[in-house]
DNA sequence: GAGACTTTGTGCGCGCGTTCACAAGCGCGT
DNA sequence: ACGCGCTTGTGAACGCGCGCACAAAGTCTC
């Protein structure tokens, strides 16, 4: 975050194009780098920010020489010029607004998580379209209507939208969105959505990962006794 | 669900090893024919169903014919009988006992999210450090200490965990859960989890989403006027 | 100042997953 | 009964990402 050594001119250049698994892995450097700039280390092999990270060495290296080459042969990676560099990279040294939508069960954790505030994202407002929310006081925020949508996010100048609302609502909240001018969404309703070209779509699906844990938990009861046709 | 046409001799066999990538996208083919399975759609097509699932109708054919030859040509697939085949594939057909651990924001949110239940998850018991929580009535179970994190697997017999804890607890939980005798885990916590061989860890991390988005977004707006010198 | 040691940066081969494109197969209409 | 049209299932090419292994480059010791 601070200044570090030299001024280092032409290191300014984001090279070229990033990989999209590389610009996976970043925020999981930053997040060990950090662990590590609190114990005081000033520089990380890529071998350590491997461990750190859980991945695989050879992979950090050539994810951060895309990033430029930052680091020092026989030393390692300068901890804080790599965390200034990643931070601005990932565009976290501004602070985002971020408008959530659906403040049920999970729009109600997501309001109150900190990992958001931690990293530069700010929540702007708080929508729903259920009347007996809104007014709720929450983190903060006053929880507004949704049709104050289009407002909230002209004001705020929020640019990611974050939609925790039943799948049903999802699309046209999405659809309200992007013309309200958001061009990030990450969506946490269990649905496909729709966006135009240059939005860019992200979904978590809670009900998928665990399905996918079952699969593999029901694989490991399967092959040792083959115990599967039982079902017919 | 039921029966199908014939009785089908060597069919039941999960023919080999199935892709990873497939099974990632099982659970959204399963949602789209529910979807369809609801408006009384007896076949449909892999078109029909990429379009639904949002992804190509190719990748739906081979998907599909990793989990053995269920279409027919000329016509489509048979939507009970896919939905038959990807739930048992899943394991779904059984109900799971699930354990969460951390009743902060996120775990109430995921106590009371409603696609567990629909989809053979049984919350089997909520646990806690927090002598404060313990006790708490929630989505119609009382919050027991995290103490009681042995006794509680065993008897439920759950062999999935989800980890809701701050980042600090989550490596000490997910040991215990592993000594209990948990095979799957899905971790909401920001931080890398340890597990031996055998046991199956998933990550769900809000922040890393967010950020990747936001380098996402930093990219469009550095891009149409590359203001990017600006920081230094 | 030279050599030994450490660590980066990357060229290369490999495997997985995606996509195209098409032959094989099935039903329906005539 | 036959052919037409539709849809599956898959062979093959392609591209991306992973990881090994090593040369280049810097530091440290004596």
């Amino acid at each position: 975050m601070t200044e570090q050594g030299r001024p280092v001119a032409a290191s300014t250049r984001p090279p070229r194009e990033i990989p999209e698994a590389t610009v996976a892995r970043l925020p999981l450097y930053l997040r060990a780098l950090h662990a590590l700039s609190e114990d005081a280390l000033t520089t990380v092999s890529s071998e350590a920010l491997a461990a750190a990270s859980g991945v695989n060495s050879a992979k950090v290296r050539k994810d951060l020489s895309h990033l430029g080459s930052y680091g020092t042969r026989g030393v390692g990676y300068d901890v804080d010029e790599l965390v200034f560099h990643i931070t601005s990279l990932l565009g976290l040294s501004q602070r985002w607004s971020v408008v959530l939508v659906g403040v049920g069960n999970l729009g109600h954790a997501l309001a109150g998580y900190g990992g958001f505030a931690s990293r530069g994202f700010r929540i702007a407002a708080l929508l729903d379209a259920d009347p007996g929310r809104v007014g709720e006081e929450l983190a903060g925020l006053r929880v507004q209507h949704v049709d104050q949508l289009d407002a909230v996010v002209r004001t705020s100048g929020a640019s990611i939208g974050v939609i925790a609302t039943p799948a049903a609502a999802a699309q046209q909240v999405c659809d309200r969105l992007v013309a309200a001018g958001v061009t990030s969404i990450l969506n946490f309703a269990p649905t496909l959505l729709q966006v135009p070209d240059g939005v860019d779509l992200r979904k978590v699906d809670l009900a998928v990962e665990l399905q996918i844990l079952s699969f593999h938990e029901n694989r490991k009861a399967a092959v040792p006794a083959p115990v599967v046709e039982v079902l017919l």
